[in-house]
DNA sequence: ATGAACTATGAACTTAGGTTTATAGCAACA
DNA sequence: TGTTGCTATAAACCTAAGTTCATAGTTCAT
């Protein structure tokens, strides 16, 4: 698959994947290069690429999932499982606050909150 | 109260308080001025402050929040509930999709995802 | 075999959401 | 009464996460 392909299955601009690949986002295993210099993605890397679009949506930035992916840094298994236990429990912790936020949310179209000044 | 009790009460820097006011963020009603030209906050701000933080951290941008408490833009009822309904619709995405990463993250956790090579 | 379409790179640019800095007017307390 | 601390503003600065641009090589369709 070239990059092209990659970018209409997972809904990611080229730019951002080229962009995604220089942050380390982007494992060696899913993408290697061709006699041009083209890049040449494995199939596994659809699945791949639409979770770290769920993970950086909301919880991750590209620097921390990047400590995560990259084998480079050589964290080890307990180092990784102590980022992601711990963003477990931030995502917990975002979980509860959209609760409170669609509350809020809730409220005002039943015309039970009003922060501003009637006339 | 000045700016910075609210500060303290609230968490926001004194910074972001200013700033959030610049953006049309902290409706009059929640702010005064001294005859110094000192900041004077009602007591009700705090908890206003506290749904802002809320609803900024992960569903509105301070666009579309300001657009939405700023009366200034005279929007109708029904525009704002239109916004409102939308929002709560994009929170229920995001928790689904919060639902997705944690299962991913939990995968990660009894080695049943791997992203890397094995070396 | 040529023009349109695709790929590559590095560097510059952009936007949101703040933070920091420079400068100056009040305040509170010994 | 002075000096430490709080307040104000405007403008400059900053970072993350991309996007756009300039330039150049490749490929595909006709």
């Amino acid at each position: 698959m070239k990059i092209n392909d990659v970018s209409k299955l997972t809904g990611l601009p080229i730019s951002t994947l080229r962009f995604y690949e220089r942050k380390n986002l982007i494992p060696d295993i899913f993408v290697q290069r061709d006699a041009n210099n083209y890049r040449i993605y494995s199939e596994e890397v659809v699945e791949y690429l639409n979770d770290v679009k769920a993970l950086l949506f909301v919880e991750f930035s590209i620097e921390e999932l990047s400590l995560l992916v990259n084998q480079q840094l050589h964290l080890t298994y307990e180092e990784k499982k102590k980022i992601v236990e711990q963003k477990i429990k931030e995502i917990e912790d975002i979980q509860k606050q959209l609760r409170k936020s669609k509350k809020f949310l809730k409220a005002i179209l039943e015309g039970k909150v009003n922060f501003q000044t009637k006339c």
